[in-house]
DNA sequence: GCCGTTTTCGGCCCGACTGTTTTCAGTCG
């Protein structure tokens, strides 16, 4: 069992508890163990081996005989055990909006109901309503929140697909039935959301590679089998190809099974040939139609065919150029690590600044915090800067923008800091036009550098709020404010589409992690993929800059 | 169930919104 398979038992044991409305602190305490798993950056095995599980946060006796049990077993009884007093498809009608388990466990001891169908079903006949507390919205709101799972299970998250995406790949690359892999489709161009993992393979056995396929640990069922492609699905229920060609063809392959279907369209109607043999390779190809070569990202059919044509491809920012990371958490708020545990994450990144930015006061759940206790982390940091070569980090802060679009924090409050984040983080149901009005009267307060995350989105979760993006841009362009790429697999918000309009008007861009653990800095790659696919260059993209010249874009001294 | 530089027992994030009510329980962030 991994890590995340681990966590995953403790969160559903919580899940199941407070069903069976225990105690919330032990509910919490299950919760905060899975949480601490999973954001571990050693694998259980080894740390039980070493006889270190003891030393893990949030974990005591009970919680680490359980740990010892699955890592042995590969089960837990207690777990077993409290699904038998509580049927597992409870656990699924928590994933709709508006339900939660007081009510799961309503529906299941007055209706009987223990799955989403027989849920939806009451919900269309009108059953639920005779409920006490439950009305026609609340019906209402199963019916809709069921349309948006069904949505949810079509696509998976990049931030699921190509982790396991690689894994396939370099399980399949180990197992030397291949001579090459590599992953292709919607997961090499990046997209935020994919149907689908497709690994392009180069074989002369077919019955080889079926056979690894078929004892890998992920796979949970193979649905479709030719002597070109294995069919299936793996665990996380994220669907896969297996794409098999002969060794010569493996390059020209690649290109095509990339995609998108309408930028391989529009190539081959401009005259683009299949030709495989071992000289292809894709710079040659665009070159042999007078093209520059076409960054996978780009490969859309959103004018970058013409733009190869006239050598206008932008010199796309990668990971590499990223200099530093302008929106993290420590323990001071919602996050796992201390800053010192962050700036050496930052480091071993190649960073050379890391701006701290906690969650202000309005957010409590987060710990926000309050002026009295910003100030003493704005010394916490000043003195850590004096023992730092070469690494500064910046005192920000993460400030909600509050219902009216003031801020959580004065302005003297805010002077002192080096970098300020305003964010959205409640009332994401007011209506277009004061919502718009309450993010611009943020962008107008001068202290205010960046917009974290516009549009409040969470990728197959829930959609964004209702916003006038073109009059946010417009006054984020006025008042020279950088629009966040949060970075967040499952945010990417701003998406790739207003990132490349916000470059055409000239607003520049951070990419953030958000994270809230130093192993969360690592997700700044699929903010880079993000903007990519919006055509943006380092000189769009502010961390990408020197801090020198990044604090004099946003008229803030070096101190 | 976890934790401890006041504690090995008694604490453990909380305010706002929603949908249902007509004063609040449940959910969410």
């Amino acid at each position: 069992m991994t890590n995340r398979d681990v966590a995953r038992i403790f969160d559903r044991i919580a899940d199941l508890l407070q069903i069976k409305d225990e105690n919330p602190f032990k509910i919490r305490a299950y919760r905060k163990a899975a949480d601490s798993i999973y954001h571990l950056d050693e694998d259980l095995t080894y740390i039980q081996k070493s006889g270190r599980l003891g030393d893990i946060p949030a974990v005591g006796k009970a919680v680490q005989s359980k740990i010892e049990e699955m890592l042995e077993k590969g089960s837990c009884e207690y777990y077993e055990r409290l699904t038998h007093e509580v049927p597992e498809g409870l656990l699924d009608m928590l994933a709709l909006p508006g339900i939660g388990h007081k009510t799961a466990k309503l529906i299941y001891d007055e209706l009987g109901i223990d799955n989403l169908p027989d849920l939806l079903k009451a919900a269309r006949e009108k059953r639920i309503r005779t409920l006490p507390g439950m009305g026609a919205k609340t019906e209402y709101n199963i019916k809709k929140g069921m349309e948006m799972l069904k949505e949810a299970s079509a696509k998976s998250t990049l931030g699921l697909a190509l982790p396991l995406a690689e894994e396939l790949r370099d399980y399949l690359l180990n197992s030397r039935v291949v001579e090459e892999a590599a992953i292709t489709g919607s997961v090499r161009r990046g997209k935020p959301l994919v149907s689908d993992v497709d690994i392009l393979v180069s074989s002369c056995s077919f019955e080889a590679v079926h056979h690894a396929v078929s004892s890998y640990r992920r796979l949970e069922e193979i649905e479709s089998l030719g002597t070109d492609h294995i069919k299936g699905r793996l665990g996380y229920n994220l669907n896969f190809e297996i794409i098999i060609v002969p060794p010569a063809d493996f390059l020209s392959q690649l290109f095509w099974s990339t995609g998108s279907k309408e930028h391989i369209k529009e190539i081959r109607e401009l005259g683009g040939e299949e030709q495989g043999g071992a000289f292809f390779s894709e710079e040659a190809f665009y070159a042999s139609m007078d093209m520059q070569y076409i960054s996978p990202e780009l490969r859309e059919n959103r004018g970058e065919i013409e733009a190869a044509g006239k050598g206008e491809i932008p010199q796309l920012i990668e990971l590499s150029d990223i200099k530093g990371d302008l929106h993290t958490h420590s323990r001071w708020s919602d996050g796992a690590h201390e800053i010192e545990e962050m700036v050496q994450a930052a480091k071993d990144s190649g960073y050379s600044y890391l701006a701290i930015t906690e969650h202000s006061r309005s957010l409590p759940i987060s710990r926000g915090l309050n002026e009295e206790r910003l100030k003493a982390q704005g010394k916490v940091i000043e003195a850590l800067n004096v023992n730092l070569d070469e690494f500064r980090v910046l005192k920000g802060s993460e400030v909600d923008i509050l219902k009216d679009g003031s801020l959580d924090f004065d302005d003297d409050v805010l002077e002192d800091l080096d970098i300020v984040i305003g964010s959205v983080h409640s009332n994401f149901k007011l209506e277009r036009d004061k919502q718009t009005e309450r993010i611009i009267r943020a962008i107008k307060n001068e202290k205010v550098d960046i917009i974290g995350h516009l549009s409040g989105r969470l990728l197959n979760r829930r959609p964004g709020y209702e916003i006038d993006r073109d009059r946010i841009l417009e006054a984020a362009a006025r008042n020279q404010k950088i629009m966040e790429i949060n970075a967040h697999p499952d945010r990417l918000d701003i998406d790739e589409e207003t990132a490349k309009i916000a470059k055409d008007m000239g607003i520049k861009v951070a990419i953030n992690s958000d994270a809230h653990s130093k192993q969360d800095l690592k997700l700044m790659k699929y903010g880079v993929i993000n903007a990519r696919r919006g055509w943006l260059e380092p000189a769009d993209v502010v961390n990408s800059w020197e801090l020198v010249d990044l604090l004099d874009y946003i008229q803030k001294k070096q101190s």
